[in-house]
DNA sequence: GAATCCCATTGATTCACGTCAAATTCCTAC
DNA sequence: GTAGGAATTTGACGTGAATCAATGGGATTC
């Protein structure tokens, strides 16, 4: 990420590689102080905003490589919960120690900026997502991210496990269940993938692109102009 | 913001205060290289994603106060466009001379990073509105979130004028046009508010606030557990 | 290995909100 | 002041996705 070898040695100084966690530990709850950030390794974990009554808004599904807890920097308190959704190891770094060197390591404070600012630009994405797309166009999008995601850590883009459950993907996409189980199901139907239980395999990513790019053709009605 | 006088007026001096920007001007668009953030002094500004047949996707007013630019930084890209809804005062901030001026002031560069992680929780609430609640409890929530933004910079929580068209209330919300005109007058008949065209005064803010927060009793479907 | 629970799927039905259409008012410009 | 266009409102109607309901299959527990 353009720092020199010597600091990062001195980043990887402060962070701390944590035990193997399990499905449905805690990495961190609504209302915890706030002490490290978290950078998933192996595995994957779900954030989500609990409401009172025990439902829940999921936020983000984190894969390896993937930060946690930016939100948490405002006030030194998590606004979300992590859990764990399937064994993972994850690393811990102090952010109080992450802020100091990143004052006397300008690369790292610039790289700050823009984890912050990429952060930014992938809720306004899902904000587009869930206010202008139908169910279809959602999921093909989450399938394609997921997809997208993997191949940059080097697994396969095209047949990957879901770690979380279809109620977690309808509550992390605005949908019923329901629907999401149809959507599986029709798209298969479709040729578009092969599903069974929880893996995945896409057999027409291309496909899966051009519903998610539906929408833009012709004037739309909910959110236009 | 816990900055000693000193500082405050080196950042002062990196600040510029622009002419006054009418109705319909663009502060930045889409695709534009990043270079400065922008403070809005008086009026209001929308930022938007467009997409290519001429729609949009609305992602933020933003009153006198509020920052606007920070999804930029990451590729030095602007990923959103910002219009002027109507004659505003607006600063700007380069952000090179802001990134060097926060590695040597260590608490600036905690606002910063405090500045951008607020921002990413104000999308995680967008998210879940736009994720769990229906259109009623929108529209209460865009309502109440104007007059506490009013309120907290010294204008009435109650009487004020709605810079933006029902268009792009609809389009932020993700409602279509006649919805949102319907639950005005919806409001209106139940004695929650008085609206005529762009003149909004809330006559129950305590009603308003029951309903954006109906959405979390009992259990419910779309995007519960 | 049996019992239990949760998850997923599928079908039938309902409903909130989008779509279409039309009338009215407002705003701008010449 | 007048014409044209945009914004808003209101009504009628249609529909995509939620809700309700029921079944089957994995997984976990003791």
């Amino acid at each position: 990420m353009g720092l020199e070898s010597g600091d990062v040695e001195r980043l990887d100084r402060i962070v701390k590689r944590s035990r193997p966690l399990h499905r449905g530990d805690h990495l961190f709850r609504e209302g915890d102080g706030f002490q490290c950030l978290y950078i998933v390794k192996t595995g994957s974990v779900k954030t989500y905003a609990p409401s009172e009554d025990g439902g829940e808004q999921v936020l983000g599904f984190h894969l390896p490589g993937e930060l946690i807890g930016l939100d948490a920097i405002e006030n030194a308190i998590h606004h979300c919960s992590a859990k764990i959704l399937e064994t993972s190891a994850i690393c811990e770094v102090p952010f109080s120690q992450l802020e100091e060197l990143s004052s006397t390591i300008p690369s790292l404070q610039h790289q700050m900026y823009r984890l912050l600012s990429k952060e930014i630009t992938q809720d306004e994405n899902m904000l587009t997502l869930l206010g202008k797309n139908n169910a279809e166009e959602r999921l093909a999008a989450f399938l394609i991210s997921l997809s997208t995601r993997f191949k940059r850590r080097g697994f396969s883009p095209y047949d990957f496990y879901l770690s979380m459950s279809r109620h977690e993907i309808g509550n992390y996409l605005g949908l019923a269940v329901e629907t999401v189980s149809r959507l599986f199901t029709r798209f298969q139907d479709e040729g578009l993938l092969q599903v069974e239980r929880k893996h995945i395999l896409l057999k027409d990513l291309d496909a899966l692109s051009r519903i998610t790019q539906r929408q833009q053709q012709g004037e739309n009605k909910r959110q236009s102009t």
